[in-house]
DNA sequence: CGAGGTACCTGACAGC
DNA sequence: TGCTGTCAGGTACCTC
């Protein structure tokens, strides 16, 4: 399940890969994955950049004919969506939808696989991000300065919905997902189930805390693999060594020793100590 | 506007 | 063995 540490991988690892290449045929093996907003064919550009924005990965493109036209290539992985970084050419599965084909000194491939079809792709107008919805009305960066301890405090007093379902909110701050969630708020020994609004000064200022300090870990080791996970080369993570709730419930609290417990907080799994979580 | 529910998908797995 | 039901969770969309 990528969330924002899992995309960071993908794009370290396949920006110095195809950072400087042509697309020079995409294949189009699952129409509906692919939302051509712009209408314009997906060959004859040049990979002039790979950027993330939340859970989104953003492939920056100039035509190669006339550098000065731009376009933008936008991917959401959603839940199982792979991109994946291939030198040799394997026969599609079932579920590869695109398969872009780069220029080289030898010929190089681009595939976006994905097991259920969650996963989207748009060709959009060149800085088209600020024109697409889900892009425009995304929250801060969790490691930016932008997500302030004011402005999210702001946030979650006008919130009564549990801080879970705000965390998870991607208009509030971008990137989170189920996994990473659950450990910021065990970390600043916050119940999930909790109104936002009755988090104290103290709470709000421990859980960003704990928010940035778990998507930090998550991007040092490469990210969460459980059984989809990979990078743009197929390669695992392993922050799922590191993780201290999720995916733990029945286990012992690596902190007190209580057992860790498994319940439903806006409509997810979520994993919680009931003894170091207030 | 906020909050909560559901649809979208497929594969893994539990239980009978 | 083979069937059925449930779960996994990111986001869009719907209703209240």
């Amino acid at each position: 399940m990528p969330e924002l540490p899992e995309v960071e991988t993908i794009r370290r690892s396949l920006l110095p890969l195809i950072q400087g290449r042509e697309i020079i045929k995409t294949e189009i093996l699952r129409p509906d994955v692919l939302i051509n907003q712009d209408q314009r064919p997906l060959h004859g550009w040049k990979i002039t950049d790979l950027r993330r924005r939340g859970k989104y990965l953003l492939i920056d493109l100039v035509q190669t004919a006339d550098p000065a036209v731009g376009a933008l290539l936008m991917v959401h992985l959603r839940m199982t969506g792979k991109l994946l970084y291939r030198t040799e050419e394997i026969e599609p599965t079932k579920h590869t939808h695109l398969r872009f084909s780069l220029k080289g000194k030898d010929v190089s491939w681009l595939d976006f696989e994905d097991v259920r079809r969650f996963g989207r792709v748009w060709l959009l107008p060149a800085f088209g991000e600020l024109e697409n919805p889900g892009l425009a009305g995304l929250g801060p960066e969790p490691l930016s300065a932008e997500w302030s301890p004011e402005s999210f405090w702001d946030i979650l007093q006008r919130r009564r919905a549990p801080i879970k379902a705000v965390l998870l909110d991607q208009t509030v701050v971008a990137g989170i997902g189920n996994i990473y969630c659950d450990e910021a708020l065990f970390r600043a020994g916050i119940l999930p189930g909790r109104p936002a609004n009755s988090l104290s000064p103290e709470d709000a200022v421990r859980l960003q805390e704990a928010v940035r300090n778990v998507i930090k870990e998550g991007i040092g080791h490469r990210g969460t693999s459980f059984r989809d996970y990979v990078d743009g080369l197929g390669g695992k993570g392993y922050f799922q060594q590191c993780l201290q709730v999720y995916r733990r419930s029945g286990e012992n609290c690596t902190v007190c020793g209580e057992t860790i417990i498994k319940c439903k907080v806006a409509g997810r799994g979520t994993h919680i100590c009931p003894h170091c979580q207030k």
